[in-house]
DNA sequence: TCGGCCCGGTGGTCTGACCAATGAGTACCA
DNA sequence: TGGTACTCATTGGTCAGACCACCGGGCCGA
């Protein structure tokens, strides 16, 4: 097997762990190591390595947190199975697309419960000021205007909500969603959605309902994210 | 700042690196440590944590692989630019002028649903170091301690979720409600309680039960409510 | 045969030393 | 005066060696 030492020259860019861990991971993933083989102790391959201990570690480390190896104290290190491009798997998943999904995960909490609060504790004025928003949407407004009152009449429900937490929580979701929320309203059916969707809620909010209003909340979060992933 | 030793007890189940990976990530993913902050020299850091230096080492390997710190040779590590959001909504909630009322309301609603993703998303890590703070709970503790046990196993809870939001979420919702918590740890029922409803909870979300998980952190919050009324 | 004990191998942790990059303060010269 | 080059404390990077904790297998006695 060809642990062979590490060419001590061009190893300058990065640290040494990080070149022992690049060595090894190439050994196995042009498959000179093979899911299940065993690796030298760690002193042995420290040592045929010409690295140290502490830096064959730093490497092994890393190694794990990719699931490349598996190590067992007392037994040694094996190199693991490999659930089918398990490396590039690992490199993916935008975290931006990890942000969206905890924003909208926390949006699909609160906005429901904002919805039943609503319902429960609208002064007239809120009732009001919630009114006048859907009066003056349609589906005919550009993307533009019909964002703009879509964000108003969720700002306005949560303000309704009598909790200034949730309007804090509700300002913050609705900002980091943003772009969803911006695709949904660029197609007439999303503009269309959004209204007849803020109407429901509207109308149980109005009839003081409070379970009805949150799934009408709910309901009206799935339709926009159909709409905007189909976008 | 509180890079406070860790408990030093019943540290057997994950590697002492791996525990301080832990501790760092809570301190920053629940803000008390920001974006942009300087970690101390690791030599400093090693010795206020009460590990060698290879084990804190071990743990900033792993803590910049998730991309939550930068290092750079000669000038120390920084706290990496937060993942959209967490500072920001820690920012914006510190400002608020926070009724406990209000605070109640929010936790409510955030806990079961912290409790139900950890069910269905926890790792085995999270497991373990959930196990490890119930080990520790008993109801012979003092106030003092019982609480601090009791914040931990919730944040523990809220990192099981596997959403930065909720972490943030959960520590804000937790200091504001601290007072009521306080109330409830000073009675031997309330720590009773306390401890047989994060058991339940446990259970739950082990055996990957996301609605029962959800129901007894309900039932939790509801008894240890009842309790410090009566206090 | 079976159970317990011992022992070698392996990863886990600690210590202390030295190397190398960084940046701020300082002395020096044009 | 201004800039340049140097010095040096600080900090991460690497190394060597020691000891601990865990595992598994072999040995030995019941």
């Amino acid at each position: 097997m060809s642990f062979a030492s590490i060419p001590p020259m061009v190893r300058r860019s990065r640290s040494v762990g990080a070149e022992v861990a690049a060595h090894l991971e190439r050994l196995i993933t042009s498959g000179e190591l093979r899911a299940g083989d065993r690796l030298p102790a760690e002193r042995d391959l420290a040592a045929s390595l010409n690295v140290s201990r502490a830096s064959l570690r730093e490497a092994m480390f890393e190694l794990e947190s990719k699931k490349l190896i598996e190590r067992h104290q007392g037994r040694g290190s094996v190199v693991a199975e490999q659930p089918e491009g398990v490396s590039q798997l690992y490199e993916g998943l935008s975290e931006l697309d990890v942000e969206i999904a905890n924003a909208t995960e926390l949006r699909d909490l609160v906005e429901p419960r904002i919805a039943q609060l609503a319902a429960v504790r609208a002064a007239d004025s809120n009732l009001l000021s919630l009114e006048e928003v859907l009066a003056r949407s349609h589906e005919e407004l550009s993307p533009e205007e019909s964002l703009a009152l879509d964000v108003e009449f969720h700002t306005l429900l949560a303000h309704a909500a009598q909790n200034p937490l949730l309007v804090t929580l509700c300002t913050m979701t609705t900002d980091w969603t943003r772009r969803t929320r911006e695709l949904s309203h660029r197609t007439l059916e999303g503009r269309r959605i959004s209204v007849s969707g803020h109407r429901a809620i509207f109308d149980a909010v109005v009839a003081r309902r409070a379970v009805p209003a949150g799934a009408a909340m709910e309901r009206h979060l799935r339709e926009i994210r159909e709409v905007s992933s189909r976008a």
